[in-house]
Parts: C-alpha cells; structure tokens; sequence
RNA sequence: GUCCCCGUAGUUCAACGGAUAGAAUAGGACCCUUCUAAGGUCUAGAUCGAGGUUCGAUUCCUCGCGGGGACACCA
C-alpha cells in the first residue's frame, strides 16, 4: 500500500532531519482534553485506529491539484519544535525525495506547510500487474492478524419476522463482518436467540400461542400457531419457546435465501446458557468474586465500581434472573471461547444497557476489545402502503421484494450508522429505480462486455503505454481499495464503501469516455485490457464486501432502448 | 430532570481537525457513425444559532433552538 510507505518515509525522513517522528508528545501537551476518556469510552475503534495512526497521518487530498497524497505532519509538529512548517517541510521533502526517487512524479509544499505527493506514472503503472495477481484477494491485509473476532448482529426478538428496522443491523453486521475478514481477522458471525423459557417475554409468547393472551398476536403468529400441532398441558414458557422456534426458523430461511446472510453460530439463551447451566455458574461466579449483594431481596451488581451510573438488579425479588445477568453469561461465554474481539450490533434503545454490558465486561477481566455499535432507530414514513398488517411495522421481506436486494443494501450502507434513519417506502421505491448501486453495476457490466468483445486473452502487461489522464486516475482509484478496507476495518464506517464504489464506478466510466479500448492500434489495446481486468477485479471485490451482486449484464439494457427510441 | 444520536444544496446522504464542504436525485445547457447513453461534459444550489479552543472548525468544547431514542426487579 503506498499510503504505508509514505508513513514510513515520513518517518524515516523526520529521522534524518532531526526532527520528531511522532506527535504523540506535542499532541499530548498540547491537547489533554481532546481525547477525553468520555468520548473515547463511547468510540473505542475509532480511538483504535487513531491511535494506531497516531505518529504520521497521510490524506487523499479532495483536490487533484493537491496530489494523490498530502500530509499535514509539518504543520502538527511546527509548534513542539518551534519551526516553521514550511520550513519543516521543505526538510523532508528533500530526505525523502533523496530516500525513494522513483515513487514520485514530484513533491510539493503549499501554505501554510502542507506536503503534497504526486506519484509517478511508472510507479502507478507497474501496479496494475500487482492487482490482477491478486485476484479476488485484492485489496486484502493482514490487519487483522487472525484475531478471532466475533460480530453478533441482529438478534432479533423472535416473536415476529424482520422488520426494516432489524434491516439496518443485518446488512452492517453482514458487511462489517465481511470487511472485517478482508481485512485479516477471522470472523465468526453470530445470532443470539432470546429464547429463555423463564423469560417474561417467552412467557408473554406462550400465551399469545396458548391463546390467553395477545401482547405479540400477528396475523404472522396467528397463521403460525394454527400450523403447530399443540400438546395439551403445555407450559406457558415451553410453548412460547415452541413458537419462537418456529418463528426462528422462518427468520433464519429468510436471511440465507433472500438476504444472503449467513451466520457461523446461532447460540440459543435457552439451550446454550440456560440448559447449560452457565447463567447460574456466571452468578456463582459474581458471588465468588463478591461483585454482586442483597438488597431488598434482590441480588444486585456492583456496575457502579465498573464504570456504570449504578447498580442493577440481575436476580429478581421472584428469584427469576434478569435480562442483564444472562447477557453477563453470554459475554462471558464468547469470552470463554476465545474471543480476543467482540463487537455488539445494538438498536438505540439498547443504548443504556452499552454502560452496563462494558462494566460488566470490564468485571469478567476481559483483555480483548469490545465494541459496541449503536444503530440509531429506522423510522417509517407512509409505510402503510407496503404494509400488510393495519398501520404496523414495515416486514423487511416486504421491502426487498419491492425494491431488490442489491438497492436494499446499497440503500441503507450509505447511511452512517448514527444518523436516524427514515424510510419513505415511497421514496425507497422510487429512489430504487435510481439507485446508485445501478451505477456501479452498469460499470461492471460495460467492463464484461467489453471482455467478452475482445478475448481478454489477448491482454498483456504493456503498462508503459498507460499515459492518459484517465487512465492513471483509474489506477489509483483502484489502489484506494486496501485503503478503504483498511479504514473502515478501523472505525466501522461502513458507508465509506458505496462511497468508494460509486467513485469508482465513475472514475471507470470516464476512462470509458475517453479511452476507446479496443482500436487498430493492437499493443495499446492489449495494455487496456489489461487495465479494465484490474479495474473489474477491484469493482468486484468492492461490490462482493457489500454483499452487492457483479451483474455481466444490464438488466435494464431494454428500458433504456426504449427510452431512447421514445424521445 | 439526566444520558445517547442527529441537525449540511429543494430532497436523500458524504466529508480520520485541513486546502475551493463532496455525491446522487430534482432543475438548466450540451454530447450517440464509436467497446451497452442505466453513460459523458458544463451550469445553478447548503454547514440550525451564539460564543470558545486552533495556523485552520461541518468536525472538538460551552450555551441555546429543533428532531429521534433511552432512563425497569422488560428484552
């Protein structure tokens, strides 16, 4: 990656120049309060990366005219050494173009003491080789390092089918697991099922399926409850469990088949941590460690000296354990198995239970890393269109049957994960049909057609013939991959991704414009094919982390022939 | 009352403290004899308000205003 190289050089140059290769001491000085611990409680990967970026930051620039690649180094450390940062930078800019002179076409310092990087065209050319080696594994790292990570996502309460809500947590758990393995880290995806018999919503459940209640009652559940043979002297819990199962297994048919989702491990509350005893060693556990008390005949936990607002009850007056203590089992389960990684993909009204959980993690003496990622709430907006039941929440089925898979999941990645989202399913259909995901599958499309025109056979690695303007803003939009998958493996923010494609896919259409491929000059065409192959293993890869399918061909080729021939 | 998230073009959204705040879509003007025009080029249009920190703030801090969420012996 050549951002990691410049970080080096960078760094080697300060070294030569006598000047501080890090920022971290000017930094701490001069900004205690920036990084204060609240707001790094609550964005621990962001603090990640930052941290692991911490000695030298190298942007891409928004302006071409300002390089492919800048960093403001000069201007952090101006202060701490107390020289200029032009001067700063006209230093390094000498050790480094001395250190590596065939990196770059040139290196330039702009006011107030930016350092802007213009990579030659050799360097760039010689890339495109490296990238159709790779394959599918480009743009790949070991960031990672085989951390065993696990990313538990959805699970969802199983008293009804997804709702659009649940959408927001299935495709960003779905695609942050999928950038998270890119990026080196052995990911496991996981569906926890609150399931427990002796849960109060179970309990709820079963009646609802035993008919003396209706707190969950669906025109779903009721087609549901008429297709199970119920025993006589069932339970409430017992049937409740029964049902959710059977809601379960609906659920779970719908994410592999029309989601194409699918998780590595389903852990069940009921049978995994209830059955299994480990709630009642977890609180055994507590006790022994003299981390929970009586009071009021409830047993509570010390949450309060971990961090949290207070204290919480984990075992009712009744006896009946709570919520919280079996969420403390379960961490502590995936703690047992050797997670050194655990991300939580949590609802905003889950928000006040990330305090509690990171206490209690906290308690257990976790050394790995937990993050917990709160989605902010998806909202409806004349959703009762698409509705089947009377002014009620939006099936998530329902919109992709509307609107497609592809859409759905380009639809709501582009949304960072704290911003309330509202769908207008009005909007949603309409803006469907314009949905940018098209873009870049059209992109995707032109590529194979073109392949398919020219027997790609015929390409070869004639990369010095790769001069035009175009063609080397491809290739380093195509070396912005590892970059991307690096980022967002980082921070988490997952709507860099349609970003990057939608770049991409623009940067290629372009270079189609104004690049003709195939031609009588035989030498220059193998030389692009050569290039639209990298260019189609990259928007391929791009598109497959989001779960997004390659299409060969334009599905839409005919509405737009018939536009055509209309006006 | 306390805590959390958000406030950016008409609209839906971007922007690790960086340079002229980007896209898409809607609007206006162009480009098909050419590998698929679901494409390309040009144009117009925005940071809720007031302070503060900084060489530099959409971003960080404080106070307002507005929208959403949470404050259980529910999950």
């Amino acid at each position: 990656m050549i951002r990691d190289e410049l970080i080096q050089l960078v760094e080697r140059a300060a070294r030569q120049a006598r000047l501080p290769a890090r920022l971290d001491s000017a930094r701490q000085a001069r900004l205690p309060a920036r990084l204060d611990s609240a707001r790094q409680a609550r964005l621990p990967a962001r603090q990640a990366s930052f941290g692991a970026r911490e000695e030298i930051r190298i942007d891409r620039p928004a302006e071409e005219s300002h390089g492919d690649y800048s960093t403001n180094f000069a201007l952090q450390i101006a202060k701490a050494v107390k020289i200029s940062p032009q001067q700063i930078a006209a230093h390094l800019q000498s050790h480094i173009l001395s250190l590596r002179p065939d990196l770059f076409e040139k290196i330039e310092i702009v006011e107030p003491g930016f350092i802007n990087f213009f990579i030659s065209a050799k360097y760039l050319q010689n890339q495109v080789a490296t990238i159709l080696e790779k394959k599918e594994k480009f743009g790949h790292l070991n960031l990672g390092r085989s951390k065993k990570t696990n990313v538990e996502f959805i699970s969802a309460n199983p008293t009804g089918p997804l709702h659009v809500g649940n959408g927001r947590s299935a495709f960003s758990g779905d695609v942050l697991a999928n950038v998270l393995a890119a990026a080196g880290y052995k990911v496991v995806r996981e569906y926890f099922i609150n399931d427990a018999k002796n849960s109060k919503q179970i309990i709820e459940l079963g009646k609802t399926a035993l008919g003396k209640g209706e707190v969950y009652l669906s025109e779903y559940l009721k087609l549901k409850i008429q297709s199970v043979r119920w025993r006589t002297k069932l339970t409430e819990g017992d049937a409740g469990f029964l049902l959710a199962k059977e809601v379960q297994a609906d659920t779970k048919a719908l994410l592999e088949k029309k989601l194409k989702i699918k998780f590595d491990k389903w852990i069940s509350e009921e049978k995994d941590l209830y059955q299994k005893n480990k709630v009642k060693k977890t609180l055994e556990w507590l006790k022994q460690k003299n981390l929970v008390y009586q009071k009021e005949g409830a047993w509570w936990v010390k949450s309060s000296q971990f961090g949290d607002d207070k204290d919480w009850v984990v075992i009712r007056e009744s006896g009946e354990p709570t919520y919280l203590l079996s969420d403390i089992a379960y961490h502590k389960d995936k703690i047992d198995r050797g997670f050194e990684m655990i991300i939580d993909i949590w609802g905003a009204d889950h928000q006040a239970h990330v305090q509690k959980m990171k206490a209690a993690v906290g308690m257990l003496g976790y050394q790995g890393q937990l993050d917990i990622l709160v989605l902010q709430l998806v909202t409806l907006k004349g959703g009762e269109k698409l509705s089947k039941r009377k002014g009620q929440v939006i099936m998530l089925e329902d919109l992709i049957d509307e609107i497609g898979l592809d859409a759905a999941r380009f639809f709501y990645l582009q949304k960072s994960l704290d911003t309330h989202m509202e769908i207008d399913i009005g909007l949603a259909k309409e803006q469907s049909q314009k949905n940018p995901v098209y873009y870049v599958q059209y992109a995707h499309a032109r590529i194979c057609s073109i392949l398919a025109k020219a027997n790609a056979k015929n390409a070869k690695p004639l990369h010095d013939l790769l001069n035009h303007p175009s063609e080397l803003r491809l290739i380093k939009q195509l070396l912005k991959l590892p970059e991307v998958i690096e980022d967002t493996a980082n921070d988490y923010q997952l709507q860099r991704l349609p970003y990057y494609a939608v770049e991409l896919a623009m940067v290629f259409h372009q270079f189609y414009q104004d690049c003709q491929v195939i031609s009588e000059d035989k030498k220059l065409t193998q030389a692009r094919l050569f290039l639209v192959l990298s260019a189609k293993t990259a928007l391929k890869n791009t598109l497959s982390l989001m779960g997004v399918s390659a299409p060969r061909l334009c599905p839409g080729k005919n509405v737009a022939a018939t536009l055509i021939k209309k006006t």
